[in-house]
DNA sequence: CTTGAAACAAAAGAGAA
DNA sequence: TTCTCTTTTGTTTCAAG
């Protein structure tokens, strides 16, 4: 059986020059951290009239720069459960061997995330499961696929020590300082 | 369709006990990936209506299992930057330089997570800023820092392979699925 | 769980600065 | 243009059954 669970990237449409005034940084900076907050109160939080507002959020979203909204779930307290970080490296580098990996990366829902890397190995997979033993059957189902890997490193996750942050919009887009005040609330 | 897996009970160390029907996991699993869905319409989509459905969100929010919403952000074509991933070891194992490492992750909005683990590692950091050269800072800083990094290994993202998805409720709430079907509705 | 009503938010338009 | 103001439609929340 094969799930079809889309996407497993979805780029944003490939757009250009997009300029981000200091109103969107913040819009993008509350928005970050309160997804649901309702647009006449983001309005009031950056000293805009709705109509303004929502013009702007629709040419953000259009523009993909805000991709989707998204639930923060905690399993605490509802799932017993580990995370786990997986290095790994491919037996080989040919361009039909990085492309069935990623594919199957798509077909396991305990894969909630994978990059690609450089720097001595090929992919960064963070992987969400229920005990060790059913993380090393997801691996198994790996190594036992056409998708050869190399070798692999395992690190369970002990302790989240800082989550979910927003990209440091400030600090990428404001070229000099060092290390954003994230907020230039006080309108 | 509905498939009836019959509740769970929640447990953590909060001992929340809170049960969790399959509507509530399908409620959870829509609102994971459509974070700003209106609650009408939420409603409709698991065959509710308002308030009843109001109802289970206000309950699922107390008790933290939804700790909060939020929009994702896509810097493509908007800033230049890049993505990378570190592991490190700190010098030394006591329990101050631990504390003194996990709140200097605090003070770096670069830096947008970190995780202790096991396994030949202390930590994984995820980081995103503009370039080499300012991630280059960012660790001269934090070894300039009283804390102590004995080594680290930098893996720079060339390649998001899929993108952060929920965690996969279905097969962490349901024994024994290998590789859960999401949805269990033709809604 | 349903109805229904009052308070509130979203979306779109007319027109002023 | 870009914002404010206004209207219509739809959503949220809660009381009562």
């Amino acid at each position: 059986m094969t799930i079809d669970k889309g996407p497993v990237v979805a780029h944003g449409p490939a757009m250009i020059g997009l300029k981000l005034d200091d109103r969107d940084l913040k819009i993008l900076s509350i928005l970050s951290r309160e997804g649901r907050l309702s647009k006449a109160d983001l309005a009031k939080r950056v000293n805009l009239s709705p109509t303004p507002l929502w013009e702007r959020l629709k040419r953000l979203e259009k523009a993909g720069v805000i991709r989707g909204y998204s639930a923060d779930i905690s399993l605490k307290g509802v799932a017993p459960h580990i995370e786990v970080f997986v290095t790994l490296e491919l037996e080989n580098h040919r361009a039909e061997s990085f492309q069935a990996f990623e594919q199957s990366m798509g077909r396991h829902d305990e894969i909630v995330a994978c990059w690609a890397i450089g720097g001595g190995f090929d992919y960064v997979l963070q992987i969400i499961t229920r005990d060790i033993d059913s993380y090393q059957r997801l691996i198994d189902t790996l190594l036992d696929g056409k998708v050869g890997l190399a070798r692999y490193y395992t690190y369970v996750v002990t302790k989240p020590v800082k989550l979910r942050g927003a990209p440091p919009l400030e600090f990428l887009l404001d070229g000099a300082r060092p290390d954003g005040p994230a907020d230039g609330s006080g309108d």
